[in-house]
DNA sequence: CTAAAGTCTATATTGCATATAGGTTAAGCG
DNA sequence: CGCTTAACCTATATGCAATATAGACTTTAG
């Protein structure tokens, strides 16, 4: 299960990228448009921009803005800035190398070797879908019911 | 991330399967050999068995027994049983069909989009690989390692 | 009948995720 | 300069789930 920070930082990501005509978003408008609670949504925004994702300006006029354009911004890389990386187990964590403590030998333990392929499986899934394509799949489901609603119709 | 309850619940299977010449395995042999807290390994069993995973018999000369040949049980069964199912977002939950607390409109959820894949990758690994493939990955794992340590000498 | 061994119920403990409150700093504007 | 805006930081509440333990109950072999 992924967070609620990861989920709220993606929805936020992905109404900035879907409102054109803006570059700035106030933290209280993204809040409002997403129904994400504010001051959660500030730390949110806060971890993004830390991760190079987000840049901001302080003060009036300023707000956040999206650091990379939709298609170049992965999904792995929104939901690692808050789960710190996608490891299945301890030992597999990339950013710190900890090892399970329950773990006597961690180089031939078998629950290590599979859930390396696990890792490996949701790395290649998140980390090859820009949030373009995830906004664009959100709209092809959109038109795909509008169509079958004016079919009911 | 796995629980703990999963990790002992796959060593005390590899346990009992590498362990040929047994059919019956107490609890607290299990709990000695692998370094599982014997209560809490207790429960973790019950909970396999409750999954057709294990059997079990009360009294003298009872205990546990695989329920499935090692061959035919996946690690994908065994972390379904203690984790409730492998979705990274309640709305894609199997057995419970909850819908995300937040959100607005599921059928056409980017993020439920994007995590449906990565629920099929992971089911993809784990329903395809056994516990006898996992004892068969950690043993090879062993052999090489000795093969580097007798060259070393 | 007694001992062995699994099963059940209840409870402690701890840590993390989800938030909220309130103050601090930076920036633009008159 | 000083006021206002808006991001930034620190601390704290709170509740829930994971990890574990204690002790009583039930079944079965001999």
């Amino acid at each position: 299960m992924i967070s609620m920070r990861s989920k709220y930082g993606l929805k936020a990501l992905g109404y900035m990228a879907r409102t054109s005509g803006k570059e700035s978003f106030l933290i209280a408008e993204i809040a409002q448009a997403e129904g994400i609670p504010k001051k959660f949504l500030e730390a949110i925004l806060l971890t993004l921009k830390n991760n190079g994702i987000l840049s901001s300006r302080k003060g009036p006029g300023g707000g956040y803005s999206l650091a990379k354009s939709p298609a170049t911004l992965t999904i792995g890389s929104v939901v690692r800035s808050f789960e710190g990386d996608l490891a299945p187990v301890q030992c597999l964590s990339e950013t710190q190398h900890a090892s399970c403590p329950e773990c006597a030998d961690e180089d031939t333990c078998g629950i290590k070797l599979v859930m390396a392929d696990v890792a490996a499986a949701v790395a290649a899934v998140l980390d090859n879908v820009t949030l373009a394509d995830m906004l664009q799949r959100s709209e092809f489901a959109r038109q795909k019911r509008a169509q079958v609603v004016d079919f009911a119709i």
